[in-house]
DNA sequence: TAATAAAACGATAATAGTTATTATTTTTAA
DNA sequence: TTAAAAATAATAACTATTATCGTTTTATTA
């Protein structure tokens, strides 16, 4: 058994920092903006809580590429995107579960519980800059 | 642009490794196996080859949750699949990408030049196993 | 409300994975 | 065969993250 959660403003705060934001910021982010409204919060303290809502399913953990991992306050059905150019990690709303759990059972003997599709190239952004050269 | 590659018995053997294994080996896998048949190889060289390859497109890296990234030498369209038992990767033989592309298009102006598709939940041997019990 | 146990904390040390540095060696082409 | 570019081994440094530990907070119960 998973030891029962006691609440904690510290844990409350990050919560509620990530339903803010739409920009899946890093634990570093979380930390450093914490700060302000939380000066004696450690960055321990921010991983360890990170790590625990993620392992509970109340917040989404993005890795892509070595680099630090990024945290998602929504946890609804949806895809990341990457962006090559600038770093950012933003939303793609769209719904292929079905369609990628219909293929894959045909496909593979295991049990699949979840799956983790995240995209890569240039945002909007990036894109039309880029275009202006 | 980029410095035209020069031959190295290092780099060469990482690739032949690559393509005998199905298991999508760690830098440090590779390294330690290759000290067998080149006893003086440093981790560092494995790891500069093992960027600069998947740089290149010649093998694929694959970052699952944190650890460490694996390697395959099998760069053709395929999905992975890592398993929450035993932490092994292992290959997903399916053709997604239209499917994926078209879908995608629909919900995103920006330029999407890849995408990482990553299943989890149990291997074959760890859902017989756990089935068991 | 005071005592107590569990959980969480802050500070900080430690670790894992990876990248950077540098002096030396290897490769390639003139 | 020499010279420039690239790659190497060894190792230091770095980044992201986890572990440790003594203290504080939270929730429960006397």
């Amino acid at each position: 058994m998973q030891p029962t959660l006691k609440h904690s403003r510290q844990r409350e705060a990050i919560i509620d920092f990530l339903k803010t934001r739409k920009d899946h910021p890093t634990a570093d982010i979380v930390y450093s903006n914490l700060r302000e409204q939380l000066p004696n919060i450690s960055l321990g303290t921010v991983y360890r809580n990170l790590s625990l809502l993620s392992d509970r399913g109340e917040i989404l953990r993005i890795s892509c590429d070595g680099k630090a991992d990024h945290f998602d306050g929504f946890t609804h059905p949806h895809y990341h995107f990457s962006c090559k150019e600038c770093g950012g990690v933003s939303d793609i709303e769209m719904d292929l579960s079905d369609l990628i759990y219909d293929k894959v059972s045909d496909n593979f003997d295991g049990q699949i519980t979840e799956h983790t599709l995240l995209f890569a190239g240039l945002c909007p952004d990036c894109l039309s800059t880029n275009n202006d050269l």
